[in-house]
DNA sequence: TCTGTCTTCACCCCAAAGGGTGAAGGCCGG
DNA sequence: CCGGCCTTCACCCTTTGGGGTGAAGACAGA
């Protein structure tokens, strides 16, 4: 098992609960695992075995960022931790150079040893999926209440706080078709303003931050 | 029971960035306080002193499972960890049966402090008052970042997705004077538009957002 | 094939938000 | 008493957001 030293994992652009929890996880895993950066921005300073990367649920443009980040020789094997386990989103990471898909759900024994596999090239695809009824659900936020793809990926970033021009910025579209997915969005999901928008993603499952997961085999309903 | 030893804790269905946290926090206090338990489900499984547990400001059924916790013997006194202090939270929560309300922003020894005035019944309503040494916990979320009163009302207001008029209809202020405020608040809490301070807020315990039913098929506003 | 939906973008317009400055009165503590 | 902070408001200006229209290509299904 310890042939070979601790796994060197970066975080890469994710929320600082995020940050702060994973390497408060993975310190006592820390002959396995090390988290030896946690970036805000997108890219990684030093070479690692592995970096985690979350797509925050953005459907096109954020392959981009993945298939960047596969490409780049420092960031290892790419692995898309994420709350969302869409299968649309699981192959589309893939597709573009992911080595495999974790969920945030885990534990950290078993994101541990889902990094391991990874890191041994056992796991190519999915981590666990926890059988706990919760994360499952087929569809992806925004999809059942009639959003397209892209409406829901400028909701995405509309609900992470950022402008119209930083939202073209990312998904490398015209401010003014940024303009016209938000508007088109707004009308479907029934507000007036981007604020109102922001709280009907935070409602609606957008932004993974707390009170997205909640486990309980009691069977409440939860989502 | 043990009045001698250390106090033993469980926490129940939070994260486990927050477990860990206090897991860690706690550490260097086992003698004071142990934590026994750190529990995923809404249930605790061997008997201890104080049962920790996130409302998370919640959605709908909150007011129950505080109720079972507190109905089950082996939880001991149920206290309420949580970054939300607002008043009907508070209230509704000691209704339910809570034994205290503690915030999750105590740094470990007042943690550690709080929670045994709560085991000596000392305690019966809100951690650490604001007297108690350290002022952390101000009367309205935000008190403590350094908002004034006015500032924290209009930010409150924001963060329910209201426009500048909206806020100055509810508050009674020249729309001037709510930009104003607006704007002196956004300098405080270090963001640079309306979005950005929408999520300050609900990181923040803004937005108390009781009785907010998710309905799907209704799907429009009700508030 | 035709129709509808999605995606993309442009141009225009107006309302709203953001930001600076100045100023007045109130209250508190040194 | 004075300096500092909070509160309130006004006037100014610039940027952003919201909304309407139109249009083109891509792709799906009837």
């Amino acid at each position: 098992m310890r042939t070979m030293g601790a796994i060197r994992a970066a975080l890469v652009n994710d929320y600082e609960v995020v940050a702060q929890g994973l390497v408060s996880m993975l310190r006592e895993y820390r002959d396995a695992v090390r988290v030896v950066e946690v970036d805000l921005s997108r890219t990684v300073g030093q070479p690692v075995d592995i970096t985690l990367y979350d797509t925050f649920a953005a459907t096109q443009g954020d392959g981009e960022a993945v298939r960047k980040l596969a490409a780049n020789p420092l960031a290892g094997k790419v692995v898309v931790y994420s709350w969302n386990l869409d299968p649309a989103l699981v192959s589309a990471a893939l597709a573009n150079g992911a080595t495999a898909y974790v969920s945030k759900s885990l534990p950290a024994r078993h994101l541990v040893s889902a990094l391991q596999a990874v890191h041994r090239g056992e796991l190519r695809a999915l981590a666990p999926a926890d059988g706990s009824g919760t994360g499952v659900r087929g569809d992806w936020p925004g999809r059942e209440e009639g959003l397209t793809p892209r409406e829901a990926e400028v909701l995405a970033l509309i609900t992470q706080g950022l402008g119209n021009a930083e939202i073209c910025e990312r998904t490398h579209l015209s401010i003014n078709s940024v303009k016209t997915f938000i508007r088109s969005c707004y009308r479907r999901i029934g507000v007036t303003n981007r604020s109102q928008a922001i709280l009907w993603g935070i409602e609606h499952g957008f932004r993974p931050d707390r009170a997205r997961i909640r486990v309980d085999e009691a069977g409440r309903e939860q989502r």
